[in-house]
DNA sequence: CTCCTTATTGGTAATGGTTTCCATTATCAA
DNA sequence: TTGATAATGGAAACCATTACCAATAAGGAG
């Protein structure tokens, strides 16, 4: 069973592995902050939590290490449209997260999850797609849907 | 009538004056250029045309127009996650221009207008939107469909 | 365990689209 | 025509991300 305290292999390590990328001290705390996070977090704020694990590991690595883990699929990567892009964990131990899009506010930034309609969403979707790749010859790999708008903070602030 | 053909004032002139804007040849040459084109530009598109219209613009002031259109409504900023933003005009004169979306290819990064199923889409947005308002309280104002994969071209080739 | 190849590292500099600054110019209401 | 002030352009600043490079460390071979 996957483990992430401490010492021995943990999940993601087979996945390293295998396609030949070291373990190292920097991916484990990188790794270790993704598990721990509950939401979409920036390269930054990333940075800043693993180096108050460990003071040593740079900004550069961290980037470096999130674009690894992205082409493995173990991340993904969100555009949230202010300028910096958002990561979080895939899949959480054995468990695939859920897929969900996302509400963002448009005055606090602030971003909210939803997996609702996902049933009339992949509906409408896979209609969408049958469509659009017979009309126009395009493979389509993936989607992405959002909502902008005001969240229930601010639509009452004048 | 409106009009776009030199002298006389043209559709977007009211919308300028109306919010204490001037009217200026910079701004009458980039609307002229957004006005004549068949799909979005960068930036730096626009800056080109307009500097072979009027090499004094700079472009400083194409953002800076770019930013007033957009916050007026009347031209759409586009993010296809290529690091540059888009643009495109809202409306073109009298006519509201259709709704679409766009399939973006993510190896040549060109950009395929649809406006199909947008009876589907409507009714799944109708549906996604009520829900989403009722449940997080969030009073939605806009939403961003995109699609990416391979286009025709380049699904053919290794 | 030790050695050695080479992936990985951190700091710094560079990148590139977009914004800010500021002195100069142009718009347009009076 | 004039004056208040919005608009301008060019250069510098900004800022997230990337490239570069000499130093370091992972981990297979022995």
């Amino acid at each position: 069973m996957p483990r992430g305290n401490g010492r021995g292999p943990v999940w993601w390590h087979g996945h390293f592995r295998g396609c030949g990328y070291r373990i190292t001290s920097g991916r484990e705390a990188i790794l270790g902050v993704l598990t721990g996070a509950d939401k979409h977090l920036s390269a930054e704020d990333i940075f800043l939590k693993v180096h108050r694990l460990n003071p040593a590991i740079g900004l550069t690595t961290v980037y470096r290490t999130l674009e690894i883990l992205v082409s493995l699929g173990l991340v993904s990567k969100f555009d949230f449209g202010d300028g910096r892009a958002r990561y979080e964990l895939a899949q959480k131990s054995d468990f695939s997260s859920q897929h969900h899009h996302h509400l963002i506010c448009t005055k606090c930034n602030r971003v909210i999850d939803y997996t609702e309609f996902v049933d009339d969403e992949k509906e409408f979707l896979r209609r969408a797609e049958k469509g659009l790749s017979a009309k126009y010859k395009f493979d389509i790999k993936d989607h992405l849907i959002q909502f902008y708008g005001l969240c229930d903070k601010c639509r009452n602030k004048k």
